[in-house]
DNA sequence: GTGAAAGCGCTAACAG
DNA sequence: CTGTTAGCGCTTTCAC
């Protein structure tokens, strides 16, 4: 790798005068300007971004933490940060955190290390606390929240998601409706019970605490659910469920396939979180979709924008809306 | 952000001594490491890696460009090597080249400029010229290869793959197996290729190029391409599919459903690589599956031992086997 | 075992 | 418009 040094002698001036040729050609007569640039282009010259961070105290990357690259959601979160990056000319520092608050407090070191202007994270349980540590950097929360009231934030409108689930479920006569629901310290999770409770008060009916399951928001933890669910007595049995995530779902999927559940003849099944498998499983699921790919661009913006001045502004706050997708795993329920 | 300065300030020091005392403890006085570690702790300090991979010409980082992330298969990779590169202590700059040329380009430029101390990269087509003209950055190819026979590469059995697929259609009774196969200037989709053919001309039948269409790895052109295939007269259409990759699977299944052809019995299906939807979907899919967290585990591995010395030795290429899975989407062809 | 000093590659004053 | 100089934060000689 060539240096701006060997460029500058190529060229016949100094150093200085070559980097301004590069980074404010305004600033050099048109002459020296092209013998510079001819020289960099001969070189294939290919500034030190390290040496250039250094100088200039400060980057041109951002970090971004999402708890799982596996899931298609946070794929696609993690798409739509690094394009908006891209299009501003930042770099993106990609780090899993898989829902484990050491690794994510490691992520946050390491990148800390690099200098990073801005931060977009999905927080998992500790981050509250490993961001309150933390220096002058701006932090954006996506997809869930911390509940830190100066934050900024990009979210779906997660109550209103799952009032729509639900009150698709009620309006085609269900009853006894369980939900399968992350945990308790993961913002999504108790927004979206409370919009199936709310849904479900405004019914005349009473959320049924039997009804309602916790889990990690892995697979195994919603075929567990389910499975527990799905073993009720059969007058106490839901006739459907309304799961608040992606992988659970699979679980919650598997373990009524498992018992002999016809989807939606025995069973009415709504996700949240719209993906591949949803459309082509076998019968295609009724989900609650998020646009997943706009949240982690606005997420970026919003940052990209926190760092272009108006640090004292308000902190911003969006929230986007879902979508009921109704498909064929929600039916009415069977007569019992 | 503290310094070293700092640091040493606290600890009573010079900054040589501090950095000694964090970087080489062996080279300090027990008192004065202590000293200076109690310093560390207090100020939260965090070494800017930026001045440190300066002075030291050289990171702790390294590329990897893979061509879709929102491909399972591919953000299986990115978290075998991020995993492994972590345990190692090094940081991944993950970069999508979106299968485009000019992208690709780019995310190199890019990332040369951050100075990776190796890059791995999973190639389009024109990465083999893009790798030409580099300094001599140690580059691992994932996946697919370039063909240039100077590199390391990690791969699959492709051909075995292919074969294996082929081999089982033949084996329930096909005669006209088409294949779905992706552009011929990505390797595997000729090595696909070559072992459906291969496994035809073992079993004593022609390849029929009727029956091979060529897309370009999504699904789009997976949908296309069956639709031309399916569109065939009744006597020469094929009895069964064999989709070289799993985006285009998607869309030969889709036409399939369109042109109301259930899947085993009236059109057998194949794909190569497995995934959620393709367990979940009706009917399963019979997949080759590949050990994709394995591969970007091992590719990273290889990396970081290119770095570790031996930089003359022999180049690896290393191949990873390739598994048939048989699920419900294959069965013996409709009598005609 | 420790400190002083130099320098990685770059850019931002400051002169001229 | 251009060159000289200094210094970002760190590690590494080289002395002592």
């Amino acid at each position: 790798m060539s240096s701006i040094q060997e460029v500058a002698a190529l060229a016949q001036v100094s150093t200085a005068t070559a980097s301004r040729a590069l980074s404010r050609p305004e600033m050099v007569a048109l002459s020296t300007r092209q013998r510079v640039m001819q020289a960099a282009q001969e070189l294939a010259y290919q500034p030190n971004a390290l040496a250039r961070s250094l100088r200039q105290r400060e980057t041109r990357t951002i970090g971004l933490i999402v708890s799982d690259i596996l899931n298609p959601f946070h794929a696609l979160l993690a798409k739509g940060v690094q394009d908006t990056a891209e299009q501003h000319n930042y770099v993106t520092f990609l780090f899993n955190s898989d829902e484990q608050p050491e690794k994510e407090a490691r992520a946050i070191r390491t990148l800390l290390g690099h200098l990073p202007k801005g931060l977009i994270v999905v927080p998992t349980s500790g981050t509250r606390q490993h961001l309150a540590s933390l220096p002058e950097l701006p932090v954006v929360e996506l997809d869930r929240v911390t509940g830190n009231p100066e934050a900024t934030t990009i979210t779906v409108d997660n109550i209103g998601g799952a009032h729509a689930a639900t009150t698709h479920l009620l309006g085609l006569g269900h009853q006894r409706i369980g939900m399968i629901v992350g945990r308790q310290d993961i913002s999504t999770a108790v927004e979206r019970q409370r919009g199936y409770q709310q849904a479900l008060s405004e019914a005349g009916l009473d959320a049924d605490p039997a009804l309602i399951r916790s889990g990690n928001h892995r697979e195994a933890a919603g075929y567990q659910a389910a499975h527990e669910l799905l073993a009720l007595p059969p007058h106490q049995r839901p006739t459907a469920l309304f799961v608040g995530n992606n992988e659970m779902t699979i679980g919650a999927v598997l373990a009524a396939r498992e018992l002999g559940l016809e989807i939606p003849r025995d069973l009415s099944l709504v996700g949240f979180d719209d993906s591949r498998w949803a459309q082509t499983m076998s019968p295609p699921l009724t989900v609650i979709a998020q646009p997943a790919y706009a949240l982690g661009q606005h997420a970026c913006e919003h940052l990209l924008g926190l760092l272009g001045g108006k640090r004292a502004s308000t902190p911003a706050q969006m929230q986007l809306p879902t979508e009921l997708i109704i498909r064929h795993s929600t039916g009415p329920p069977p007569l019992s």
